[in-house]
DNA sequence: TAATATCATTAGTGTAATACTAAAATATGG
DNA sequence: CCATATTTTAGTATTACACTAATGATATTA
């Protein structure tokens, strides 16, 4: 019915994206370091964490929050989609902080495939502008 | 504080577009006309349009509607925005029919400005892929 | 003009996402 | 075991969206 089958809302993204960032050690993150993350107070970010438990996105137990295998999949297409944005944001003249936000305010919306045939448009770019690699295969 | 100069929401762009293209007449448009056009019932639409002509971006009377100048320019925008995309996934490989839809998706969050950049840098096209003008200069 | 049909509007619900406070339940560490 | 920290529940609020049902206003037309 929806547009795209990884349906985040903004602040879904910004849990995902938070999640991915902080667990690469494979140590999950803890309720009140989300929320301090998010910028808001521990029961609004249990109610993005029960969101995203609900379209099986994050594993939750005692405070402790993991991504799941589709969650991983989830903030790892949100970030390709923004890197992938921002740059042609400045690859077009957009100054780069500029680039940034506007990115994130449609790299949840926006679909993977359409990112991956931008990227290779826009001339397959390994690094965005800030000097993330784009790609999912070589990650930080 | 927000995004955008003109923060309208999904279905208020809707409202906006419809509005745009059904009056180019100088008619208004009816409430029942524009819920037909968006697909909802009157009370619905008549609530869009409370919140349209609370933002300053439509006027209406006893059922009857039309954009104010500033409703105007915002379609524009969003059109301008929309066909851009629409141009840039083509030109990217992604079949017309579903970059209107993913369009659509995005045409009321980017920025204006940065629609422009992204225009000129894929080759300042004078018309988008369905044919219909890019620049609001030359409007049909 | 009066009756009917059409259209607009109000009122009342309901859902989803977002966010808060305050309080209660659970850990955790001494 | 107690104090602190953390999580969780409960309750409230806002914005966008959408509906039904009822009411109000305005035509059209018989």
């Amino acid at each position: 019915m929806e547009h795209k089958t990884n349906d985040v809302s903004r602040r879904e993204r910004d849990c995902l994206v938070v999640l991915e960032e902080e667990t690469k050690d494979n140590f999950p993150m803890r309720l009140h370091q989300i929320a301090d993350s998010l910028g808001v107070k521990p029961p609004t970010a249990l109610n993005v964490i029960k969101r995203l438990e609900h379209k099986g996105l994050a594993r939750s137990r005692g405070g402790m929050v993991v991504l799941t295998e589709s969650g991983d999949r989830a903030a790892r297409s949100i970030l390709l989609v923004h890197r992938t944005f921002e740059s042609l944001l400045c690859q077009s003249g957009v100054p780069e902080n500029s680039a940034c936000v506007e990115a994130a305010e449609v790299d949840f919306i926006i679909q993977e495939s359409d990112a991956r045939l931008i990227l290779k448009k826009i001339g397959n770019p390994k690094y965005c502008p800030h000097g993330k690699p784009i790609s999912e295969r070589d990650r930080e």
